[in-house]
DNA sequence: TTAGAACAATTCTATATAGAATAATTAGAG
DNA sequence: CTCTAATTATTCTATATAGAATTGTTCTAA
């Protein structure tokens, strides 16, 4: 039996990247990919840590240690140490990364209805449904298997 | 109306390529991701151009180009100019190249085993049925908006 | 026929991503 | 208590990816 889906979501990858970052340079937004992942999911819950970032992201740890620097350069995020557990980093948005958000967001839509052409409302829940099994099915995998 | 196609998309490839880079070497083959694909483009039709091997993983031309480099040292590929038409390269397998298909594929199965754990076979038909669809949509706008 | 446009691939440069190794801190077993 | 294991983040190194510019080839309109 031969399955094609992860070749599939790799072309799609590629091709969403290079189209959604051309749409935010034309809205005059210089957030890469990347970029864009980190604080798509600070936007919905301020003040994580690199590793819980990683989680939610996908993102190998030290990715997100690296992209976070270039974000901290660019004055969208701010690191601070926890000092209940000095181990860990807290990552806060600044005050301009909030300020994107409705702008970023704008080109988030503009992005979701040319990736959902054509798509039914029904046809929409039911692909992204399968998306998150397979994530979780993933993620799972990952965890139980620890790959370093 | 918010989506998360997008992002899912970005996990799910981030978790494939991890996860699929510790199967081959645990199967002693050490291909990356972006020369897997490749391969598989070459394995059901060799000699293609760099074009058009760009078209059909829907990666950069220069990026094809790169991956291509890497391959020609490994012994994988060989590059000659088409007398035809001396601007195209047509890119082929080497004997090494096409002795490593079984090996790969069967590691590629075992992927898509995890991949779609849980998944019936209808489902599963769905879900890469909505894939192409969007890939195709993405892959459509690209071509009449090029980037560059 | 030829000059400029179009096409195909590559090179140059910069960012993204991750594995391995390292540093710092905390937790836990004896 | 203390020494080792586990946790958390970072740095080091290497590959992946792509935009912009470049090179070489072919096509086309005057």
């Amino acid at each position: 039996m031969e399955t094609k889906g992860g070749f599939y979501i790799t072309q799609i990858k590629q091709l969403q990247d290079r189209i959604f970052e051309k749409l935010l340079i034309e809205n005059g937004i210089e957030i890469s990919s990347g970029q864009g992942r980190i604080l798509f999911v600070l936007w919905k819950k301020d003040h994580l840590t690199v590793s819980e970032i990683s989680r939610q992201t996908s993102l190998a740890k030290n990715t997100v240690s690296i992209v976070i620097d270039g974000m901290v350069q660019k004055g969208l995020l701010e690191r601070t140490i926890n000092p209940e557990n000095r181990r860990q980093t807290i990552i806060s948005l600044t005050e301009y990364a909030k300020s994107m958000r409705i702008k970023y967001e704008a080109v988030s839509e503009q992005m979701g209805v040319l990736f959902y052409q054509g798509f039914s409302e029904k046809e929409l829940k039911e692909f992204e449904g399968y998306l998150v099994r397979i994530r979780d099915t993933l993620a799972e995998y990952e965890e139980n298997f620890p790959l370093h």
